[in-house]
DNA sequence: GATTTTGCATACACAAATATACACCAAGAA
DNA sequence: TTCTTGGTGTATATTTGTGTATGCAAAATC
């Protein structure tokens, strides 16, 4: 339905995707020139703009870039079903967690995972304090949106102001959110019964490395 | 109509809060500096003034920054607050019981159980004295910093230096501190009037295994 | 075949925003 | 005093987005 993308494009929308992957954010007109390899600004501009103008990207007001969509999966032969979800970046103060300021991207998922009629949402997750269920810093967390949970359930939650995620342990009179960590540093958080549960975590996606 | 904060100013409200959670107040513009890996404390505080200007943090008479967005979040229902209770280990003996030496960890506990300005401390429970209240070996205890208490109230009192968990009956003359045990071979304690409640038990959180 | 157009990369420039170095002064502590 | 800590002013440096002009090869046009 949309403008076709050149090769050129592709090329930046991939090099825009692993920057984000790897450093969770994305990456300033200079940046994006040294990850293509151009030896002027003005060219990784120019491309930027084009996709902006074909509606693939947008511009947020203080200046940072958006992917407004992503096909994750590169191999179009195998034509599955996909949605597309946002990738939440740093949460703003006070702002509800979906709010479009959050959104880094949109990037397709399988409907296998995310089935259609639930909400869901992708989050970067940073440190290591859920390491020993296999979440690990960087990794990408399929969320799909609830406000209820149980014991045991691996969920998001906002505390001051920062998605957290955590294992819940729902006692009489309170909530215990435990970080699952070889790293004994980290200490669970004691939360009243009425907290707002965002969502539960259904998959992972491991980092990429290059 | 709220004024956008960039992500600069988000990462600095980041930082200020990680910093009062960590140490108990708001951050000089050169300890923020170096949360923020900046060279300069100007960096910093050009930072700072531009929140001041949104209003988003507010200056005190004495110089000290104060986060005031968190009285406009109390209400939103989208993020939990908490503040950091300090976890007292082993009572050392002379020392007022908030000591530094006391303290195992800095726990983050919810707002709504720890209210702003009373005092908290979380006590590990030890031994079955008061099972049938729901304070069970290895629990962890809230306890709300005070100096009395009524008939009733679930207290921790200082006795032969030790931390000690008890039901608080006064009568006329003495004061008597029960325990709430099916385990009948603890025995009631007397004291006379005027010995020292150090807090009132709040809530309780059950142990927790891993 | 010669010339022009087109697409794209590069070089350079410039303003605005950010960061840094350095300095000064005030307040407290030793 | 002297030393440290902390806030802030000034000047300079760096970063970043973007505008303009240039070079160059392939395609289009004459």
């Amino acid at each position: 339905m949309q403008n076709q993308v050149s090769n050129k494009e592709l090329a930046a929308l991939r090099a825009i995707r692993d920057f984000l992957m790897k450093n969770g954010r994305t990456p300033s007109v200079r940046e994006l020139m040294k990850e293509l390899d151009y030896k002027s600004p003005r060219s990784a501009a120019v491309i930027l703009q084009s996709l902006i103008d074909k509606n693939i990207l947008n511009k947020k007001e203080d200046g940072s870039i958006q992917l407004i969509q992503y096909e994750f999966n590169e191999d179009e032969t195998t034509s599955e079903q996909t949605v597309k979800i946002p990738l939440l970046g740093a949460i703003a103060c006070g702002l509800p967690i979906l709010a479009e300021e959050n959104i880094e991207a949109m990037i397709a998922v399988s409907t296998r995972l995310a089935k259609s009629p639930d909400k869901y949402f992708l989050l970067q997750a940073k440190g290591n304090s859920m390491n020993q269920k296999d979440i690990n810093d960087g990794d990408l967390v399929l969320v799909k949106q609830q406000n209820s949970a149980e014991t045991g359930d691996i969920i998001v939650a906002l505390i001051d102001d920062e998605a957290t995620i955590k294992e819940l342990r729902v006692n009489n009179n309170n909530v215990v959110l435990l970080p699952q960590s070889s790293d004994k540093s980290h200490t669970p958080i004691i939360l009243s019964h009425d907290f707002i549960t965002q969502g539960i975590v259904v998959s992972t996606i491991p980092k990429i490395d290059n």
